[in-house]
DNA sequence: ATGTTC
């Protein structure tokens, strides 16, 4: 991106300067000039027409770990007022509905765990089911597929994967109102019933990190974590069944912003109003779709401590946080002075919640909500907190956001000399796909350690810790 | 992300 066309507002925040007469809403771009001059072109273009909907209030707002995305970019928070003709898109979620990171700290020390790693990815890799249509050992009914919908990782734990005390660290319990199974189509859910507790492909994964570094020995400590410690992040969303309702929901927003006269800047922004009935219909399947990865990533914890089990009988895996960055939800929000109720898109952008906010696990209330920016296979995450200096509607980067296109990573990397050299490196790779591992090749991503120093510079959240990873099972 | 072409 060419940082000439933009006007700097501080270090590491920027905005699209706008013509007279131009109605659009302002566009701001977090990140450090290095971090935006290397951002495809794209994102701007995709960042100025979303701030061109209707109904948009504030800003449209891109994250620091911003790419170009299908419609709206990746790294995109966008909030829109049901009163004033705000709508929805289904490509501002983004087509894995509530992909997440679920992230689970454990009582283990990393140094005595280390002789078994070999041994633990070996079990996690046969217990995990990774891979695109890759099913799991449950196969759901409809009646079943439509209480997951409705009772999300509420359901799970009902059904024995995993404890209550889960839930109170998963972002709304653990199960969000306004799923309405109904408007999901018979193929999404067919699709979906053989793949509950399945970790699906591409940026998915499940990795055994050790905490390297402390940042905020406070938070920190709220948050359960030490220097030495093994915690696992598990990244993984709606599968089939969130993919399906975004391929049927592109078509049939798309008609309805005909049928309103709605002007779309590009036919990938399909969009309806919150209060019209396509756009109502979409809001139940969505909520429907998070609920569903709710539910995955509650199974997905439950086998996952399963494995540990049985490779280290002392071990117990607590629920950190579970947090996701492909959304639209429905939140209080203050706008010059006054607080109003706004649908926030948050499409590869995570909450970050600032300290005191209500809706926060007590433990975690004075300290900020946990965010988590998941790394790239092999290069490390980090655990911050959300502040109070936040303003871009409590939003906040998700990972470390591609830098080059599957497509230019192929030709760059092959994927078994690169596990080879991960191995060597202490960082154990299982994968079924070497397409895939090359398609993941840290080198085609963005440095995280930037996008989380500057994450924190720009004052959308603080760092707690970094972690590194050391077993890793990619989809 | 994805029964990898939305």
């Amino acid at each position: 991106m060419n940082l000439q066309q933009l006007q700097q507002l501080h270090t590491y925040l920027w905005t699209l300067p706008q013509a007279s007469g131009d109605k659009r809403a302002q566009v701001l771009l977090y990140g450090s000039a290095p971090l935006l001059e290397s951002m495809d072109d794209k994102v701007l273009e995709q960042i100025a027409h979303v701030a061109a909907l209707p109904g948009l209030v504030g800003a449209a707002i891109t994250m620091p770990d911003a790419h170009w995305g299908y419609g709206f970019p990746i790294g995109g928070v966008a909030a829109f007022d049901a009163e004033q003709g705000g709508i929805i898109s289904a490509g501002g979620v983004g087509f894995d509905i509530s992909c997440g990171i679920r992230c689970l700290r454990s009582n283990l020390d990393a140094r005595d765990a280390a002789p078994y790693f070999n041994q633990l990815a070996d079990r996690l890799f046969a217990t995990i089911p990774a891979g695109v249509g890759e099913e799991g050992q449950i196969n759901l009914n409809p009646k079943q597929l439509d209480q997951v919908l409705l009772g999300g990782a509420q359901w799970a734990v009902k059904q024995g994967y995993g404890d209550l005390a889960d839930l109170d660290y998963v972002e709304e319990n653990g199960c969000v109102s306004g799923a309405v199974p109904g408007n999901v189509s018979e193929l999404a859910k067919k699709r979906q019933r053989g793949e509950m507790g399945t970790l699906g492909s591409g940026n998915h994964y499940l990795e055994v990190q050790v905490v390297e570094r402390i940042y905020d020995n406070v938070t920190a400590q709220a948050f359960g974590l030490r220097e030495g410690q093994l915690v696992i992040s598990i990244h993984c969303g709606s599968r089939g069944l969130g993919h399906q309702i975004g391929t049927d929901y592109l078509i049939m927003l798309a008609k309805a912003a005909s049928r309103l006269g709605i002007h779309l800047p590009d036919r990938e922004l399909a969009c309806a109003p919150i209060k019209s009935p396509e756009g109502q219909q979409y809001l139940g399947a969505m909520n429907a779709a998070i609920n569903c990865a709710l539910a995955n990533r509650q199974i997905l914890t439950h086998l996952t401590r399963g494995t540990f089990a049985e490779i280290y009988p002392q071990a117990s895996l607590e629920t950190l946080f579970d947090i996701s960055h492909n959304t639209c939800k429905e939140e209080q929000h203050e706008v010059d002075g006054k607080t109003r109720w706004l649908h926030v898109h948050r499409k590869g952008a995570t909450r970050a919640f600032a300290p005191g906010h209500p809706r926060l696990p007590t433990r975690y209330r004075d300290v900020g909500q946990p965010v988590i920016i998941g790394g790239s296979m092999g290069t490390g995450s980090y655990i911050l907190a959300g502040t109070s200096t936040n303003q871009a509607f409590a939003s906040c980067s998700h990972g470390a956001g591609r830098a080059m296109s599957r497509n230019q990573a192929l030709k760059h990397w092959d994927g078994r000399t690169l596990i080879n050299d991960l191995e060597r490196q202490g960082i154990l790779i299982r994968t079924r796909s070497m397409r895939g591992a090359a398609e993941e090749a840290p080198g085609a991503y963005k440095d995280v350690d930037q996008v989380a120093e500057v994450t924190e510079q720009a004052g959308l959240a603080r760092r707690v810790a970094f972690l590194r990873p050391k077993v890793c099972i990619k989809g």
